[in-house]
DNA sequence: AGCCAGGCTACCG
DNA sequence: CGGTAGCATGGC
């Protein structure tokens, strides 16, 4: 099909109106053109809580709550299981729906310790509570580097648009799409879907 | 002043 | 099964 050369066309298109995004950012920091992060548990951690946290909200709310986790040093798997759950909403609170996301991260935290610094599968991931299809893919690629892509709202709005799909191919025919027509190679998959989401934000 | 944000679960028919 | 209400804060 010419879906290959659809997906590569709209992707430099994207890449020059946009420029590069260097997702995902840590510590509120952006790195354009650097594929090493995380470069430590730590790191990778905190990706997690942040694709956990960014759930239907902005960006700018998660970091609000990012910053707050930081200073109660609450962004470490054992801490946060531990930690008393009204300080953890507490901190959570600008991300929204604070109750639900205080329980998803401890459910989280709980599989991650059990990981063992083990690479987990999707299917793990989507066992956990509160951990969906678009969560468990931007753990995998963001944090892990898997080339799994990230299927979000934007994304469906924009392949309508270009007329690449009809608007009721579920999540993982979309995800199809572009397994079958780019490269496999994660520093591609982690750039497209960030210029999707920055797409989206004006459109 | 609504409506929407880098979704997911539970429940409904 | 497919469809949708509910979850919650902040910004425009």
């Amino acid at each position: 099909m010419h879906t290959m050369a659809s997906l590569s066309v709209l992707y430099k298109s994207l890449e020059k109106e946009h420029g590069k995004q260097g997702w995902w950012p840590v510590k509120g920091e952006y790195h354009l053109g650097d594929y090493s992060y995380p470069r430590d548990d730590k790191q990778r951690f905190e990706i997690c809580v942040g694709a956990i946290l960014t759930q239907n909200t902005t960006w700018k709310n998660v970091e609000k709550a990012l910053e707050k986790l930081r200073r109660e040093k609450l962004i470490d798997a054992k801490k946060m299981l531990g930690a008393e759950e009204e300080k953890l909403k507490s901190c959570i609170r600008p991300a929204g729906y604070f109750n639900q996301k205080a329980r998803k991260l401890k459910e989280f935290s709980k599989f991650y310790l059990s990981l063992k610094n083990r690479k987990p599968c999707r299917e793990e991931l989507l066992s956990v509570w509160g951990i969906g299809r678009e969560t468990a893919d931007s753990i995998l690629l963001y944090a892990y580097h898997e080339p799994v892509f990230v299927v979000d709202t934007y994304t469906r709005r924009l392949l309508i648009k270009e007329g690449l799909i009809f608007g009721k191919e579920d999540y993982d025919e979309i995800q199809e799409l572009f397994r079958k027509g780019l490269k496999r190679d994660h520093a591609l998959y982690n750039e497209f879907h960030a210029l999707i989401v920055e797409w989206g934000k004006n459109n």
